[in-house]
DNA sequence: ATTAATAGCGGCA
DNA sequence: TGCCGCTATTAAT
């Protein structure tokens, strides 16, 4: 594993904790989460974030343009699902099948469903524009609700 | 090393 | 309406 450095962001909804390598953005937390083990703190080179997420979390459109991801880690297949993920549009929804066809392989939406399951960068990738074909959001596994909540600020509901 | 389970979906009877 | 098979990944055995 690389050097990884933890920084503390500021926002308008709590502080968020982003880990970050040399290679990019490696994983963000939400309010109230945070790494299990501690590592060193430093100013991340990215002194936009903040306000970035200030601006997303007000429900503004933040397209992430700039801000490299570490996606070590991930299989190949998981990669280039959560890269498609990334350059889904602001505002839109796609389904699991749709990421699927995208990373090239049609029948392996439901692995695209674990790649998201995994995905260490909520709101940079954002698999909450990412929905069950009949519109419903599935059984997502993480922070109880902020999924929705997410959606709704982005008026994608 | 092998198996089971996982963010569902589409086809077919 | 209900059952079947399908893909890639990971956790459990």
């Amino acid at each position: 594993m690389k050097k990884l450095f933890a920084s503390r962001i500021d926002t308008i909804k709590g502080d968020f904790i982003v880990l970050w390598s040399e290679e990019g953005i490696f994983e963000l937390f939400f309010p109230g989460a945070g790494p299990v083990k501690a590592y060193p703190a430093k100013d991340p080179p990215w002194p936009q974030l903040a306000a970035d997420l200030d601006r997303y979390l007000a429900g503004g459109p933040v397209t992430w343009v700039g801000y490299p991801l570490d996606c070590s880690g991930y299989g190949e297949f998981s990669g280039r699902i959560l890269a498609e993920v990334s350059r889904i549009p602001y505002g839109q929804v796609f389904t699991y099948r749709q990421m699927a066809e995208r990373a090239g392989s049609p029948l392996a939406w439901r692995a695209a469903g674990q790649a998201l399951a995994s995905n260490r960068h909520p709101l940079i990738v954002p698999c909450h524009r990412v929905v069950g074909s009949n519109g419903k959001i599935g059984g997502f596994s993480g922070p109880a609700g902020w999924k929705e909540m997410l959606l709704k600020l982005e008026g994608a509901v």
